[in-house]
DNA sequence: GCAAAAGTGTTGTCAATACACCCATGA
DNA sequence: TCATGGGTGTATTGACAACACTTTTGC
């Protein structure tokens, strides 16, 4: 079907005649901190006007060009120096007052890291525990809330703890993970059980003593067979 | 803390020096045909260019103080005069040339509704059994792909089914509805047995002979029932 | 009376849970 | 030698899957 000249004038008035807005990328980042074995999150000092200086997600405005994962992974980037990192659309928040600056819509994306990876700390960065965390700016609280059962969800179908850890971890390591993921306690038998089972990792002769005196097992998650088993449409569940 | 001038001036270029994009809203509309015992999408033909007479989703632009989800109700509505529906976002779509027409992001919702209900057919709607769809215009196909996916999932741990029919059904219809969404096969025994132990059906005394001789009794979802128990925390596991 | 769909129970299997002790080591 | 965390095995339970026959009634 070929367009015609009317046809051309009708998309005009639809794609010109209808409002722009701006769009922003907000993102969630986790980080597993191993030293206290907690989750946390990673918040920043707002800079601009409305609620500057107020602790918030971070964020940034959609390019005219950009597409929006590629916006958030260089927000991410620009914030920590991460280029490979776990990171998933979570939703889109659209209120048409959530931001009082002016109309925005958010569409926010959650990302698992490592912690102890060094930041660019432009940005008064700071790592929080979800329960001490303070008040968000606009609708951050929200997101924050979201994010964190989309994690548990989704945590529960793919092995994606695995992001919050450096490439080799110990198994206590990991249950220590899952653990603060579902805010709950989980039987370490049955855990090894369960992941050995999915034998998707990898054991080293190397171990770790900086938890114990005995020292604990490294391992590594195998991302290939992982790929492969995706690619097969083989479902998870932790 | 205080808004400085310096703050409002860093604002303005904040806001006012950022790109403002169109946002869209396409939604993805199942509906159950009782006759053919189908799960059937919503389908219309595109009006504007590029691609003007091609087959697509429903969608409209964002309009500039419109909650997003507003919007997506609004295109529902205008579509087939329904009111209260099941809706959920699903999610964004943002590549920069998703839409040669013009950089457009679109936001994604599916929604559940009965087949039977009369459309305001304006726009040369029809409903297509996903099996049996043309291709449609920009990534709609893909959207179609990811909202199939999400109501599998979200149908496991939520009882969602019912949006497919009306406020009086039958246990075979359910059975139908649930093999539809999973794309398999599903033992009626224990099907009955697991939608009945979750004692969120009214059973009522009329039965439907339309679809045997012996006639299958009508229930109806408690909504109230579930509404009581997802305030409570409840998790649901179909 | 027969065709066609509705309705009903039992059994086996597998996966999740609960639970307690020995091991290796550094201090 | 002892305190600390790492590592292991088994019994029980509950959920899910598999499976076949009787009932009702319109034609």
């Amino acid at each position: 079907m070929k367009a015609t000249n009317t046809d051309h004038s009708l998309t005009n008035i639809y794609y010109y005649g209808s409002d722009k807005i701006l769009v922003a990328v907000d993102c969630i980042i986790f980080g597993f901190d191993i030293i206290e074995e907690k989750l946390k999150i990673l918040l920043f000092k707002r800079l601009v006007e409305p609620f500057a200086g107020q602790w918030s997600l971070v964020g940034s405005f959609v390019r005219k060009d950009e597409d929006i994962s590629l916006a958030a992974s260089r927000i991410l980037f620009e914030l920590t120096g991460l280029g490979e990192v776990f990171m998933e659309q979570l939703r889109s928040y659209g209120k048409p007052d959530r931001d009082p600056g002016s109309r925005v819509i958010s569409i926010a994306y959650y990302s698992l890291i490592q912690i102890n990876d060094q930041l660019n700390n432009l940005h008064d960065a700071q790592w929080f525990e979800i329960k001490d965390m303070p008040k968000l700016v606009l609708d951050h609280d929200e997101m924050v809330r979201d994010a964190q059962e989309q994690l548990k969800q989704n945590a529960i179908r793919r092995p994606i703890g695995f992001n919050l850890l450096p490439e080799y971890f110990t198994l206590p390591q990991l249950l220590k993970v899952y653990k603060e993921i579902y805010q709950k306690p989980l039987d370490d038998r049955n855990f090894r059980k369960k992941i050995l089972s999915m034998d998707l990792l990898i054991k080293s002769n190397e171990k770790d003593k900086s938890g114990s005196k005995k020292g604990a097992f490294l391992y590594k998650f195998d991302k290939e067979k992982y790929q492969n088993l995706v690619k097969k449409g083989f479902l998870f569940e932790l």
